[in-house]
DNA sequence: TCTGGGGTCCTAGGACCC
DNA sequence: TCTGGGGTCCTAGGACCC
């Protein structure tokens, strides 16, 4: 066990949302709604502002709509957006520390004690409020909280004390003062079920989780879990911060709009995931000998069924016949209002770390299907590593990710594309000596750019006061010649 | 118009092997 | 012929996280 706070726990606030305020100046100081708009969504991050009104991640949006005041903006997600947002972010927080792990596409842990930080409550401080304006600029106003303690579980509580924009610092030997009188469910591992088991029996606090005998907790949750609570109830906890993890299962599912009966339309939805899960699968230079299917009924019940192969595939036309296959035992006559189809017990099909370097997001799971580059047609199935990583465009989207306004169901007043100078995510803004400037984000009378070149890869990001000359394009440099890497 | 989509980890029971 | 125990793999379901 550590004792000085040298994990720190990093989380953009509302991210989703706070990205739409920052790309579009008449949403701000608006209560702005994240997530599916469709019949069936939810919402994915609510702003500060609507939060006031009690929306929040999770709730229906049909029941965030009746919530809302008028004036309210409904947005769908633009995760490419918001991948760019937090790959700047993550980039930025690669050079406090080597070791950076990113748990969501808005969250991470950051060791400091691979470092040579001053790990005194006073120069983490210091350091955390440095991350904190660095993150805010980069971004183009996004604003990030800081949790810093000895244990990740101490820092993420921490981050999430004074959210948002918040910050803090957990002094070495006052991990217990800080966590006792914290509710249960404030630990991670504690939801709705493990909570209201443990309000039945009286503990409704971290301290008095505390008291609680081993024994007692075991009998109630189980060994693992049991084990888990006491120590956390405890501040002990060791769990390191890990930079790089596998994934064990690629899966893709869908709620339909109104439930669907027809079996042809159901196997023609699993054709469909199958060939998703399997694309991302070839993408990531994996393959997989099990296959599932989640079927969710009418009533909301949710049932899974699985086969495991002998020998792994990343073949969408397999995948989707063993889907096909599972889906026919289960009775669907009621209507079906979800499926999903997953791989799992996976393997690399690449031997060793051919594309773990090359598809970082992939193991961030954070990414829609979208995200991630379509193998080509007639890639290999099965064999040797045959998918090519060159295949990805790391360009940012221009306007085709940007849903029209009245599909994204704005309904605040200002325009898009007000007066001059407007700056649209993905705008092909320079080209100087770190590549090709893509527009990162705007806001705030900043402009930032994200460089890009052939030969450089994702260049660094800089931001510029709106009017600056350098914003405009310059001609294209010549990317064939020597030297052309630049930066 | 109640309840998304991508994951992880754990448990329990049965099959199977030695 | 009266009844083992451990280990591993597989399936199904559930809790939880962002």
């Amino acid at each position: 066990m550590r004792g000085d706070p040298s994990i720190l726990h990093v989380d953009l606030d509302a991210m989703f949302a706070a990205v739409e305020q920052r790309d579009k100046v008449s949403l701000r100081g608006k209560p702005v709604v994240v997530g599916g708009l469709a019949g069936r969504g939810v919402v994915a991050t609510a702003s500060y502002e609507a939060r006031a009104f009690g929306v929040h991640s999770a709730m229906p949006m049909s029941q965030a709509r009746r919530r809302s005041p008028p004036g309210t903006a409904y947005l769908t997600p633009r995760f490419a957006a918001y991948k760019r947002t937090s790959e700047v972010v993550m980039r930025l927080l690669g050079e406090v520390s080597p070791l950076v792990e990113q748990v969501s596409i808005d969250e991470a842990y950051v060791d400091l004690a691979v470092t040579g930080h001053d790990l005194s409550t006073a120069g983490v401080t210091g350091l955390a409020r440095r991350i904190k304006a660095e993150i805010a600029a980069a971004t183009g106003g996004v604003t990030g909280s800081i949790g810093a303690a000895s244990s990740k579980l101490l820092a993420k509580i921490g981050s999430d004390l004074h959210k948002p924009d918040g910050l803090t610092v957990v002094p070495a030997g006052q991990e217990l003062a800080v966590l006792h009188p914290l509710p249960v469910k404030r630990l991670g591992g504690v939801g709705p079920a493990t909570e209201q088991r443990l309000h039945r029996s009286g503990v409704r606090t971290v301290g008095d989780l505390a008291r609680v005998p081993l024994d007692d907790l075991i009998d109630w949750f189980g060994t693992a879990h049991g084990h888990g609570l006491f120590r956390l109830a405890r501040a002990q906890d060791d769990r390191p911060v890990v930079s790089e993890r596998e994934a064990k299962s690629v899966s893709a599912e869908e709620t339909f709009d109104v439930d669907l009966t027809d079996p042809v339309r159901l196997n023609r939805e699993l054709d469909l995931l199958s060939a998703r899960v399997a694309g991302r699968l070839r993408a990531g230079g994996l393959t997989g000998r099990t296959v599932n299917i989640k079927v969710r009924h009418h009533d909301f019940t949710t049932v899974t069924r699985a086969v495991t192969r002998d020998q792994p595939t990343d073949d969408g036309r397999l995948v989707a016949q063993l889907a096909r296959r599972l889906l026919a035992e289960v009775d669907t006559s009621g209507g079906i209002r979800l499926l999903g189809v997953g791989v799992s017990t996976l393997a690399d099909f690449a031997q060793d770390d051919l594309f773990a370097g090359a598809f970082p997001e992939f193991a961030a799971t954070l990414a829609g299907p979208a995200e991630f580059p379509v193998a080509e047609p007639g890639a290999v199935s099965g064999g040797a590593g045959a998918t090519a990583a060159a295949a990805v465009d790391l360009r940012p989207a221009v306007d085709g990710e940007r849903p029209a306004d009245s599909e994204r169901g704005a309904t605040t007043g200002g325009a898009l594309e007000g007066p001059p100078p407007v700056w649209r995510t993905g705008q092909d803004v320079r080209h100087d000596e770190h590549g090709v400037g893509w527009v990162w984000g705007s806001g705030l009378g900043l402009v930032t750019v994200r460089f890009e070149g052939p030969l450089t890869g994702p260049g660094p990001v800089r931001t510029f006061p709106v009017g600056d000359p350098r914003l405009h394009p310059t001609d294209p440099p010549d990317w064939t010649g020597a030297g052309a890497a630049g930066g």
